[in-house]
DNA sequence: AAATTAATGTTATAATATAACATTGACTTA
DNA sequence: TAAGTCAATGTTATATTATAACATTAATTT
């Protein structure tokens, strides 16, 4: 049985969507990832990695640390920035550098460097597939750099939010 | 009498250069701008103006205070995030946030949105011109968000650093 | 000259991140 | 299985980056 694969834009993050299946979808990769490259998955990684899928937004080390007190885990700085280093690592997550908070990677599974759409107004994010994002550098500077990894980071407002503000007025 | 203006590429940035040409160009520049824009060019802003354009390097607040203080000038941190939000908002300076550091606009006068190539080696950053990068991004994901800015840092290794490491082998 | 505003000075503290070392628990391997 | 090893987590302390709030000074306007 061929399974059927409709490809959503990376907007459907901005909209109201089926996000229990995105949840289940990330999830179900991050355990297979795992097993495969033979990571440990503790119970602390999971619950990181748990928060940082809630809602396509990016939080904060410091609010990873308040969730997971919450919840009964320890909660000092090293534990938060290194369970992220391990899942930013891992490519299972990355960091936002514009706003110093954390995310869910949406292409997870190897390590690149992604291109984010960032609402300033609700705060949500889309990680666009690399198909969707490219960055065409002059000729003269792609032969001058030997280009490793680069930060790409959209702010503006997402559709939602803009039809919002249109109605309101 | 025409002025002839040789372009030179951002790469130049990472080579061996006339380094008070591009010094006097853009202090010039922001003397212009300055007047122009009826803004106070102060001791503090001009000084600091100076520490951001030295050598292609990306400084921290921190560093800069560290300066000033050397130069008789106040140097508490408000003094340097106050200058540096000043010449951000009016084009003069960007953040690098990757690094959490501060250079000054190689094209300066108005507000836009950079791309940085960065060397992990030398650390020397060149501001690229918006012809020589240009980020496409797919016809769908610009219709559903509105853009305002954009972070871009593209990091990697020079020409020269990377030539340096060759040699050594 | 008085009033207003912009810029700088100052003190305190918030927010983000890392260093260094201790403990635990799982996995080897003898 | 007991000893040894190593990865993960726990803990304390501290470094780094950034802002809030209010005081003073200098420039500009009235
Ligand atoms: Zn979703
Ligand atoms: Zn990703
Ligand atoms: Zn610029
Ligand atoms: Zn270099």
């Amino acid at each position: 049985m061929k399974k059927i694969q409709i490809k959503k834009a990376v907007s459907k993050n901005f909209k109201k969507h089926n996000h229990k299946l995105c949840y289940e979808t990330s999830m179900k990769a991050f355990h297979k990832n795992c097993l495969e490259k033979n990571l440990k998955l503790t119970p602390l990684r999971l619950k990181v990695f748990e928060l940082l899928l809630k809602d396509h937004r990016a939080i904060g080390a410091y609010q990873i640390l308040d969730m997971l007190s919450k919840e009964g885990f320890s909660s000092t700085p090293p534990i938060a920035y290194r369970v992220l280093d391990f899942l930013i690592e891992q490519g299972f997550a990355h960091k936002i550098e514009r706003f110093n908070a954390f995310i869910a990677c949406s292409h997870p599974g190897s390590k690149h460097s992604p291109t984010f759409m960032i609402c300033r107004k609700c705060d949500k994010v889309a990680e666009m597939c690399e198909k969707d994002s490219r960055l065409k550098l002059d000729k003269k500077s792609l032969s001058e750099f030997q280009i490793e990894e680069s930060v790409i980071e959209i702010i503006g407002i997402c559709k939602s939010c803009n039809q919002l503000e249109t109605i309101k007025c």
